[in-house]
DNA sequence: CCTTTAATTTGTAATCATTACAATATGATA
DNA sequence: TATCATATTGTAATGATTACAAATTAAAGG
C-alpha cells in the first residue's frame, strides 16, 4: 500500500483512502475496467464510497498520467494502470478488451503534419480467439 | 445522386429520400460529423426528418462498410464516408478530427495473437498545427 | 496535539448521446 | 394497383458522465 501512497505523493495528489483503494484496484485489476465496475467492487469493502468520487479520482490520475483512458468501445471508458505504450483488442463477441504487443512505429511518435502527439491509441476490433473457438465448437 | 442511389442498390438497402440525404451529406462533407451535426444540417432542406432515422441509417452503413465510426472523441460516435483505411487526430483544443496519412504495417492486418481483426483504428490526440500557431501567437 | 484552510468526498440532480418502441408511411415487387 | 416487409417518425426511456452544494478531511504550521 506504501506504493500507492508514494505514488500519489510524486504527483503532488492528495493522499486519501478512496484514491489509495482505487490506485490499488486498477494496479490488481489489469482487465481495463469501467468506472462503475471499479465502484461496484469497492462498495463492498468502502460502503461510504460514491460514484462520484470514483470518476473524479479517474480523471486525476489521468491528467497526471498515471492511468490511460481507453475509447474503444464508443459506449463507456475503460481504464488502464499499465501506462506502458500497448494498443489494444476489443472481442465484439465478449466485450473483452485485451492488451495487444505488436510492433508499432507510431507508437511513439510526439508529431505528425505539425499537429503535436500527446496520445497515440491503437485498437483493433473484431473477434478474440477464446470466442473463435467457441463458434467453431458449435459448428461441430 | 444517382451515385447514393447505385451504392444503396448495390447493398441491398431500400433507396429512401432519407438515406440519400445522409449519403450525400457525408460524401461531401469529410470532417467526420457526428449524428448530430448531419441531423441539424439536413433538417433545414428536409424538415420531417427525425434524429432516429439519422441514427438507424448511420448503424446500416457502418454495418454495409459504408462508413466508418469513429470512437475517438469518448463521448460521441464521429462518421466518416472515407472508408479507405487511415488514421485520425483529435485536437484537444478545437476538437477537429483530422485525417493522418501514416505508413501504418498493422492498418491491413486480419489476424493478432489468434484474434480475428475486423476493424483498425488509429488514434492521436494533441493539439493540432492550427492551434498550436495560435497560442504561440498569444506569447509575442 | 489544536487550528486553519483548501481540497476532497458524497448524494442528488441534471445533462447529453443513444436506443426502444409503437404508430404511421412508403419503397419494392408482382 | 394491392400487398407487405421495411423505413420513418415522435416520444419516452436508458445509461454514462458531469454539475453542484453541503459535509468531511488531509496537510501544514504553530
Ligand atoms: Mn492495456
Ligand atoms: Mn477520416
Ligand atoms: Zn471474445
Ligand atoms: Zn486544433
Amino acid at each position: 500500500m506504501e506504493k500507492y501512497v508514494q505514488i500519489l505523493k510524486k504527483n503532488c495528489l492528495k493522499v486519501t483512502p478512496q484514491r489509495l483503494e482505487i490506485l490499488k484496484y486498477l494496479d490488481t485489476h489489469r482487465t481495463h475496467p469501467t468506472a462503475d465496475t471499479i465502484y461496484s467492487n469497492l462498495k463492498n469493502n468502502n460502503p461510504s464510497l460514491s460514484k462520484t468520487t470514483v470518476y473524479n479520482t479517474l480523471q486525476h490520475l489521468d491528467e497526471h498520467g498515471l492511468v490511460y483512458t481507453l475509447t474503444i468501445s464508443g459506449s463507456e471508458s475503460r481504464f488502464d494502470s499499465n501506462i506502458n505504450p500497448h494498443h489494444h483488442f476489443l472481442c465484439k463477441i465478449c466485450s473483452n478488451i485485451i492488451d495487444i504487443d505488436i510492433e508499432c512505429p507510431n507508437v511513439k511518435k510526439v508529431e505528425v503534419g505539425g499537429h503535436r502527439i500527446d496520445e497515440v491509441h491503437g485498437y483493433f476490433k473484431g473477434v478474440c480467439a477464446s470466442c473463435l473457438k467457441e463458434s467453431n465448437n458449435g459448428e461441430d
